[in-house]
DNA sequence: ATGGTAGCGTAGCTA
């Protein structure tokens, strides 16, 4: 089973993208954050047309939006509110052969990491804070299961181009990476692609708009995750980031794929 | 220290 996991930054605006994705790589799940429109807009027909005929989706209007996109039937599906919202940032679902998978966006955080002056930041955390509290009190960490989302943390030091420089900034900060911890160490998540690519490379999940030349100046960060449960380790065959997808024409997204492949 | 770009929706928020 081929798992794919994309902040694609409007579904509508970069359908063709995600064409491409389905094209190239023929993932059997794709699980999307960002997809910033409602359930009613969302352009599921040529995705079905594509192979991909059964989902779950859960968007709202401008913000947000997550989507699970599968050749693979869906079971008992969901979704989750967190801080008391209903802001369409967790949804999930069963795979064929008793897995389940999660689809997440974490908050990211805005620009001050003080939460008692940011209330982005604030919220961020809280979010957190009810994640590690959630899972060992809803799932077990026996199950076969899958989370992959934009986390919006970089946690290791080579998950950014200068964890010196990166200290405080939100995404880097050591609060919110020893929460990102916290949460791993719930149900014994293991970083799947981490698995593949040793903690000593450079590996990173997003570049900004921003720079003159994303490439060029490389200051990305690993934002983007795919984490399993003990059950599930011996079952990796591999996991990598579609970088070229950075480079996408027209109009990449600023996040690129995350793919791993399980022998389920 | 600042500003740089992008998407939605058509001002200003979010990232």
């Amino acid at each position: 089973m081929k798992i794919a996991t994309w902040n694609i930054n409007s579904v509508r605006l970069r359908i063709d993208l995600l064409m491409r994705l389905m094209d190239e790589q023929r993932p059997d799940v794709i699980c999307l954050q960002e997809t910033k429109v409602v359930d009613d807009a969302f352009p599921l027909k040529p995705l079905i047309e594509r192979g991909y005929a059964h989902t779950h989706i859960a968007g709202m209007k401008s913000y947000n939006g997550v989507a699970i996109l599968s050749r693979l039937p869906l079971s008992d599906v969901g979704v989750v509110n967190w801080c008391g919202r209903q802001d369409c940032r967790h949804i999930y679902a069963g795979l064929p052969g008793g897995l389940e998978i999660h689809n997440i966006y974490l908050p990211s955080g805005g620009d001050l990491p003080d939460p008692k002056v940011n209330e982005k930041f604030d919220h961020k955390l809280r979010f957190l804070d009810e994640m590690i509290e959630w899972w060992p009190s809803q799932r077990s960490g026996s199950r076969p299961m899958v989370m992959v989302g934009d986390l919006n943390i970089a946690p290791l030091e080579n998950d950014v181009w200068s964890h010196a420089q990166m200290r405080d900034v939100v995404s880097h900060t050591p609060v919110e990476v020893a929460k990102l911890e916290a949460l791993r160490r719930s149900l014994g998540w293991v970083d799947a692609v981490r698995t593949f690519v040793p903690a000593e490379r450079k590996l990173y999940s997003w570049w900004s708009y921003r720079a003159q030349n994303w490439a060029a100046s490389d200051r990305g960060r690993r934002l983007d995750h795919i984490w399993v449960t003990p059950a599930l380790v011996g079952a990796l065959i591999s996991g990598f980031h579609l970088k070229d997808a950075r480079g996408w024409e027209p109009k990449p997204s600023d996040h690129v794929p995350v793919i791993v492949e399980l022998a389920v």
